[in-house]
DNA sequence: GCGCATTGAATGCACGTGCATCTAACTTGG
DNA sequence: CCAAGTTAGATGCACGTGCATTCAATGCGC
């Protein structure tokens, strides 16, 4: 509760903002390079890979990839645009709604997945683990 | 190098960007609400109040506060705007410019900075300490 | 069954960011 | 001393984001 553990703190938040930028510029600048997909959308797709038959509510989802309600339903669209996922009616609640992976986006995912990784061992050496 | 370190390694980037993203809108929200200050504008003056004569070289004060040349620049004409800091030539090397917080500036940060660190306490206490 | 609050998702809008580029100022080799 | 290369910072541009709002569908109390 002191002003100690206060910068303490401060200083701990000033640590995760480093790794948070160094990596996050890293992944996105590779990941769109490489296979045209930011970091956020790289890992909305690594959700969908694992979840239950490819497939996620759009809340769920949001959560899990940690990204704002706005943010989701437009990132949501681009992959679909680009054929990567496809939004399916829930029939049980008709305003919710699934998301789930295509082949192509299966694909794409399997293709990203082993740049995501290497940036990670590259440049998360003395960032992670935490 | 395995599959399974892989696997690691992008559990705790998961685990950093959960954190990261809950902290940073936290404090974005309650800093811009409270003293129409966003997170990274906070950090470029308590870059400032700590360095030797409140003043930095624009690229000093960039990589301090994680950010690009570009945002740093654009940061720090809005804050000038706002009379929070002052640009100054460097004498030695006309390219240069020492930012330097002024006492607007210096009362901003003191009264920001409860709300910053009462928002890490908050939010933060089961993030930080990493 | 009918209003009223609530929830899921889409959208208008303003804004901050990264990238690429530009200009000016310094540096270095000849 | 000059030309080529380098470095500091500013800026045009496109883009992704958060916030607030909106619309539709659902649940809840009466």
């Amino acid at each position: 509760m002191g002003r100690r553990d206060d910068d303490a703190l401060a200083a701990e938040w000033h640590q995760l903002m480093g790794r948070y930028n160094r990596l996050m510029c890293a992944l996105d600048r590779e990941l769109s390079l490489a296979h045209d997909l930011s970091a956020s959308e790289f890992e909305v797709l690594q959700q969908l890979e694992h979840a239950e038959e490819c497939s996620l509510r759009m809340a769920t989802l949001g959560e899990n990839a940690h990204l704002t309600q706005s943010a989701l339903s437009r990132l949501v669209s681009r992959l679909e645009t680009d054929g990567l996922v496809t939004r399916k009616a829930c029939e049980n609640d008709r305003r919710s709604l699934f998301v789930a992976l295509t082949d192509a986006g299966r694909a794409r995912y399997a293709e990203a997945r082993p740049t995501q990784r290497r940036v990670l061992r590259d440049e998360g050496s003395d960032c992670l683990p935490v």
